[in-house]
Order: structure tokens, then C-alpha cells, then sequence
DNA sequence: GTCGACATGTAAATTGTTACATGATTTA
DNA sequence: TAAATCATGTAACAATTTACATGTCGAC
């Protein structure tokens, strides 16, 4: 069978698309967000940013060109580049991802802005709080059936996962009534 | 000038480093635990795993060798290699590893059960709940100041980090207060 | 006696780190 | 005008991913 030889698309990828759909920017640019900025845990540096753009260029997904009213060059999403990203974002939200990547899910909803609609912005929260309470019952059965057996660093360490993922449930409760209230333009 | 050839130690390494020092693993026995429990993101794949190890070896910090009562080799740390896991947890904590490294802290914590006293303990998780002050009052900061001009879907995902590390913070008082009243042995 | 779990590894390709290099532009 | 920041890159090296390969052992 033939192999396919689309090119894979990194997470850094992903968070560079994301990034640059909100606003054109500089590789600079998009250094200084992941160095300065809460934005998850993505590589700052030039042998990172820049041959990803490159990937990303060479893909179609994203343009270096100049804007109006500005003299400078920076990157932006291609049509291509919005709809791949659309698709990442509208991807199912699996166990895993709370257990491994609860920040990749959390960057997604911040890229989802002006990229979904209402609907489906409440579908990914919805979603997320089906997985992360299927997670939690876990963790908390675990900790009620082993927890005494465990050493206390050990333990302690293990709840602050507890609380850390209580804490992200209620989040997800509230993020869904925002959501909801809030007037689509 | 010479260079100094100490190989770095990855923070795979010291995830291993720090699970054999708590009971004697094989390879296999690593990649499980990496894969199956929460444990932080490291790889279980076999290509990470294993070659680490031979660093490992190499460098003299885990040997491989047949345990007694069990008649299956495992790896378990060296005395150098404890000393190392040691070093790593006092390394003072900085506010960068609260912004981008949490989940190694929490390791970090984890693995000091035997290995530190309830001073250094109380020690680490005091600084911790500094850094974390710290963080904590540039998080609201920017959030006070800067929350309103956001979009919607990132000033929640914001709010995600701020209720977060808040919970984060309050775990930290908590496991103060129990290492604090915890007897030790 | 076969299926799944245990167990260890390797090879190729990709990705990321670290460090260097260069030059433009802004600001004090 | 010197320093800091903006801006883009490369080269060598280290690490990881993905996929393959092999064999043992116990359970059913």
C-alpha cells in the first residue's frame, strides 16, 4: 500500500497555527508568546520556532506576508492552515488527554474563539467534563482502595492531582454557564 | 577551556532514577508505570525507556542485578545514583519550574519519602508555597488588569491556570501542615 | 496450544536543545 | 553611540517517536 506522505503536524505546530490565527506574527513574535506567556509548555527556542514554520510553510498552512498598515512581514494562517486547525480543534476529547494533556485541551478552547460556533464550543466543554469526571471517579477510587497503603509523600503528591482535577471540573461547570449566557455576535 | 564531559541527566532519568530508587524495576516494569499511572508525561515507549537505562548504567548511577528473595534481575539505583536523586530534589525551587514545570515538582515531592528529612521536606514545600505566591499575585495581576480586553475563550482558559494554581497553593498549606504533624520514624 | 502479557531491544526519521552568528532597529 | 531588543537563522548534538523484531511465560 502506498504510503501517504502527508506530513505529520507536531502539537508546537498546532500551537504556532493557533497562535497566528488570533493575530499575525514574527517567528520573534511567536518566540516571545511561548517564553512570556502562560501558553502551555512549547519550545521558545529559534531551532524549534523556525524549522516548524518552515514545515509549516512548505504544508500551505501558513504565509509570511505583509500586512495593511503595517510595513512589516509576519505569518498567518492560509484558508488551509484555519481549516486544519478547525479540525484540531473539533477533534473528540478522549481520557487520555485529561490524563496527559490537559493543557493542550486547554489551549484548544482558548484558540477556539472566533473559530466555532456556540454549539460547539459547549460540545468540546461538555465533553470535557464527561471525561474528566469518569477521570476523577478514578483517581478517587484509587485513592479510597490504596490510599492507605501508599507513603505519605507519595499520597500527598497524588492528591494534589485530586484537587488539581476537582478544581479544573468546577472550572469546566462554570466555563459552560459563561458560555452559554454569553450573546453570539 | 576544557569541556566538562558529565553527561546530562534528562528529567526521564531522574523519573527513573527516582521510581527504582522506591522498589527495584525491570525496563518493562519502568515503561508500565510511565504508561499506566499518573506519574507525570514521560515516555514509555521503548526507544525513550531503554536507552536511558544504558545511560544510566554507563554512567554508573542504576545497576542491574538479581534481587534477593526474586530470581528476576531488576534495576535499582547505586549509591552515586541515589546521591544524584538526592541533589535533584534539594535544587532550590524556582518560580520557572512552577510556571512551566509543576508536574516535576510534584515528582519531585513524591520521590523524597525516604531519601530527605521532614526538615528538608518542610523546607521544599515552604519555598514551593513561596513561588507559588509569587506566581499566584502575577497571575491576578495581569488578570486585573489585562482580563478585560481578552476574548472570552482565552480570559477562561486564564481563569483555568489562576483556579489551578490557587488549589495548588492551598494543597501546599495542607501538606505543610501533615508533613509538619507526621511522626517520624 | 494459542493469546495476552512480560521483557528487551534496534533502526530510521523527526524533533528539540544548545550554542553560535549576524544584522537591523530602537531607546536611553 | 552603546546597549538592549527585534529578527532570522544554522550546525552539531541529543533525545524521542514510530515501527519493527524477537523471544519467554503463564493462563485458559
Amino acid at each position: 500500500m502506498k504510503k501517504t506522505n502527508v506530513p505529520k503536524i507536531t502539537s508546537l505546530d498546532y500551537a504556532i497555527l493557533g497562535l497566528i490565527n488570533q493575530e499575525p506574527l514574527t517567528g520573534y513574535g511567536i518566540r516571545k508568546q511561548f517564553e512570556t506567556t502562560a501558553i502551555g509548555n512549547y519550545s521558545s527556542s529559534p531551532g524549534a520556532v523556525y524549522p516548524a514554520l518552515d514545515r509549516l510553510k512548505k504544508s500551505g498552512l501558513v504565509i509570511k506576508s505583509l500586512l495593511k498598515n503595517q510595513n512589516k512581514e509576519k505569518f498567518s494562517c492560509t484558508p488551509k492552515g484555519k481549516d486544519t486547525l478547525k479540525k484540531w480543534l473539533l477533534q473528540p476529547v478522549e481520557i487520555n488527554d485529561i490524563a496527559k494533556n490537559l493543557d493542550e485541551l486547554l489551549l484548544k478552547f482558548a484558540f477556539m474563539d472566533k473559530l466555532l460556533t456556540k454549539g460547539q464550543k459547549l460540545d468540546f466543554l461538555k465533553s470535557f467534563q464527561n471525561q474528566l469526571k469518569i477521570y476523577l471517579e478514578e483517581l478517587k477510587a484509587f485513592h479510597t482502595q490504596e490510599g492507605a497503603g501508599i507513603p505519605l509523600n507519595a499520597r500527598l503528591a497524588f492528591e494534589h492531582g485530586l484537587v488539581c482535577y476537582s478544581a479544573t471540573y468546577k472550572w469546566c461547570k462554570n466555563a459552560i454557564n459563561t458560555i452559554r449566557n454569553h450573546q453570539e455576535k
